[in-house]
DNA sequence: AAAATACGTTGATAGAGTCAACTAAATAGA
DNA sequence: TCTATTTAGTTGACTCTATCAACGTATTTT
C-alpha cells in the first residue's frame, strides 16, 4: 500500500476520535459523576488550561460556536464546576474559571481520558506517541 | 513544554477534525451537488473502498450505529448514488455498492477532501505526512 | 426443534451544532 | 464629540448526528 490518499487520513482520524469518544462514554457512569457529558468535559479541560479567560477565547480555542458554549457553561455553572467573574476592563466580557469542585472534577476527567487514550495508542511506541503529539501540535 | 499529557492529544485531534470538517462544509455549496452532507460523504467514501459489502461491515468500519447507517443509506439510495443488492448466501444481509453516479460523485468528494486536508497539513513536510498516516493506520 | 444470535428497519429521543436576532458595551471614524 | 461599526454574550428556533429499544426475518448453535 504505497497509498497516501489524503481522505484516508481523514478516515483514520475520524475513527480514532470516535474510538476515544466511545471509550470515554463507556466509562462515563463511573467518572462522570456530575453528568456534564463529553462536551462539558472538553470545556472543563480547556478552561483549566487557560483560566481565567473570556468565553469567546474558550470558544475559539475549541473551534466551537459561542452559542453552544454559552449554554454549556450555564450548565456547568449550575453544577458548581465553573464560576463567572467580571472582566476588569471590558464589561461585555465574562471571565470563566473553575471552582474548587471543578478542579477536582477535571482531575477525574484527565485520569479517565489518559487511560482511554493510552489504550487507543497501545500499538505505538512511546517515541511514536511523542512524535504524533508533536506533529498534531504543529497543525 | 516537556509535557505529553494524553488529553492534550485528544484536544489536538479534535481541533484538527473540526477544522477539516469546517473546510468541507465551507466548500459544500460548490461540490456537494447531491446534498448528502458530511456523513453521507464519509459513507460514500467508505463504500467505495470496500464495495460490495453488507451494511453491518460499513457500520463497523465507520464505528457508527447501524440504525444511523440504515437511514443514511436510504437517503443515498433516493439520490441514486447507492444500490442495494441481495447477499448470495445470507438473506438477512444487503450488499451495498455505488452506482455510476455514485462513483462520479465520490471523485468530487475526494478532490475536495484532498484539498482541505492538504491545506490543514500544510505545516508538515511530505515525509511527516506520510509518517502521520502510517501511525494512524496502526491504530 | 428450540434457543440464541445476527442483519437491517423503524420509532423515539437526546445531544451537538448552526444561524439569526437581540442587548449591552467598546471602538473607529467623521 | 457624536455616530456607526464591531464585539461579547444570551436566547430562540431549527437541523443534523447519535443512541437505544423493539421488531421481523434469517441464520447459527446446542
Amino acid at each position: 500500500m504505497a497509498e497516501h490518499d489524503p481522505y484516508e487520513l481523514a478516515h483514520q482520524i475520524d475513527r480514532l476520535m470516535r474510538r476515544i469518544n466511545a471509550g470515554v462514554v463507556v466509562r462515563a457512569p463511573v467518572f462522570d459523576t456530575e453528568r456534564v457529558g463529553p462536551i462539558g468535559g472538553m470545556i472543563l479541560l480547556t478552561i483549566a488550561e487557560v483560566e481565567p479567560s473570556p468565553m469567546q477565547q474558550i470558544a475559539d480555542a475549541m473551534a466551537r460556536d459561542k452559542a453552544q458554549l454559552s449554554r454549556a457553561v450555564s450548565m456547568l455553572e449550575r453544577r458548581g464546576l465553573v464560576m463567572k467573574s467580571p472582566h476588569a476592563s471590558d464589561q461585555r466580557s465574562t471571565l470563566l474559571r473553575l471552582t474548587e469542585k471543578g478542579h477536582a472534577f477535571v482531575q477525574q476527567i484527565r485520569a479517565t481520558l489518559a487511560d482511554v487514550i493510552d489504550t487507543a495508542l497501545e500499538p505505538l511506541s512511546p517515541a511514536e506517541r511523542a512524535q504524533l503529539l508533536e506533529m498534531l501540535s504543529k497543525l
